[in-house]
DNA sequence: GTGCCAGGGTGGTCCGACCACTAATGGGTG
DNA sequence: CACCCATTAGTGGTCGGACCACCCTGGCAC
């Protein structure tokens, strides 16, 4: 924070810090538009080139959208927007890593269903049962599997909780640790499993959906760890 | 994808698409050196300008970092490393979205801090016991204290679940819901919730862990709750 | 062999120009 | 008067080049 540490930050850290800070300090609310990127660079002293880096940044974090020839606007600053870079973990990572991640899934989807069957209203949990005919109807489909449980944590109406879920689900992850259900009965067991969770949502039993919820989990990893015992091409 | 969408999407963004693209295909693995900007910017047909956009958001996202006058290179691509960006959620949102975070809080903390006592190694533990002792001793310090349960989800040996809870609950965070702390004997509740902890994982006691985890994000949550309906300041 | 240091290469920053797009302006038209 | 549309100022997007700050390597002196 003193000179001589700020004489050695890169001026576009800098500039990123002070345009969180001042939406921090509320100088620059949700939905706000931001001064032009040539004003900015000249407020902060900076050349337009390194600001433009600096808002790329913020950008790239969810904060901020530009709309050209428009302006520089400041994001509703929901948690949905902030965590969608989190999308990149699922993009990138491997073997290992997914079990990590599936570990934190165990954690969080048995509360994540006991809360919904506490907090859902019967439109969400017919939509989430209209989900479930979808996945039996056609194929696997990932989309219909991810949509299901995608629901179901909607349902708890805990924005930051979807948003995290999704980060650690996303289309491409669930895509990888489907690859190869068609295997055996397996396909089967987990369509028992989501019933058995739309069962307990029903009922309104948190503590029959956060069982149905481990069951299910703790069987994707199982199979997911026997996968990558033997991993394939 | 096709001609016409690429002729509408920014160069920048296609830059930071390729990028991935490569890195996911494993032209780039983890680790390596890229190439020059001004090589990659003419490879991609780009500007300098345009691919240093780029790589400041792949920076941002945790999946590259530059060394000055060294080169560009590809992190680990370790979880911590790419759910860093997590911590603006904590750093810009307000009142109801904290509840939203302590929350999803609830429900990981228990979690991890069962599974901390199943797993920790005795160095683990003493190193826990040794910040408990940071945090008696001097005043409510929130570094002492945020280090504290860092330090326990770091015991479970995940370390996606450490950089999700790492996001959620920043210094920032940590700060401001420990502003305020000081009233009532509050202070002294949470300091016996952390020996509660302390004294569960010594026992290695999952279950004993879990509940004593649950209690004290309860206690928080209840005082937060409370203290956002007269807000102050 | 050891230590120093000079050079080339790299990212960091700045500048100025032009392009692409949006939105407000204002005149024409019904 | 009300409506439409061409004009136009202003904004973000892209480009090219220049220079600075920093790292790393290799050769030199000791």
């Amino acid at each position: 924070m003193t000179d001589l540490d700020a004489r050695r930050t890169p001026v576009t850290q800098r500039a990123v810090e002070e345009i969180k800070r001042r939406i921090a300090d509320g100088d620059f609310g949700p939905g706000d538009r931001l001064p032009t990127e040539r004003d900015l660079a000249a407020d902060l002293g900076v050349s337009r080139s390194s600001m433009r880096e600096a808002i790329r940044a913020l950008i790239t974090l969810g904060v901020l959208e530009s709309r050209h020839g428009a302006g520089v606007y400041v994001t509703a600053l929901r948690p949905a927007d902030l965590l969608e870079t989190f999308s990149v973990l699922a993009e990138v990572s491997q073997g290992a890593t997914l079990l990590e991640v599936l570990q934190v899934r165990r954690m969080l989807e048995p509360a994540a269903t006991a809360l919904a069957a506490a907090r859902a209203d019967d439109e969400q949990i017919a939509h989430i049962g209209t989900l479930l005919e979808d996945i039996d109807g056609e194929e696997g489909t990932v989309s219909a599997d991810l949509g299901f449980h995608r629901a179901i944590v909607a349902a708890t109406g805990n924005a930051t909780l979807v948003a995290v879920s999704d980060g650690l689900s996303s289309a491409s992850f669930h895509a990888r640790v489907w690859s190869g259900y068609r295997e055996a009965g397996l396909t089967a067991k987990l369509r028992e499993d989501h019933h058995r969770i739309h069962e307990a949502l029903l009922a309104r039993d948190p503590d029959a959906a956060r069982a149905a919820a481990t069951a299910h989990v703790m069987r994707v990893e199982r199979w997911l760890r026997a996968g990558l015992q033997t991993p394939a091409g």
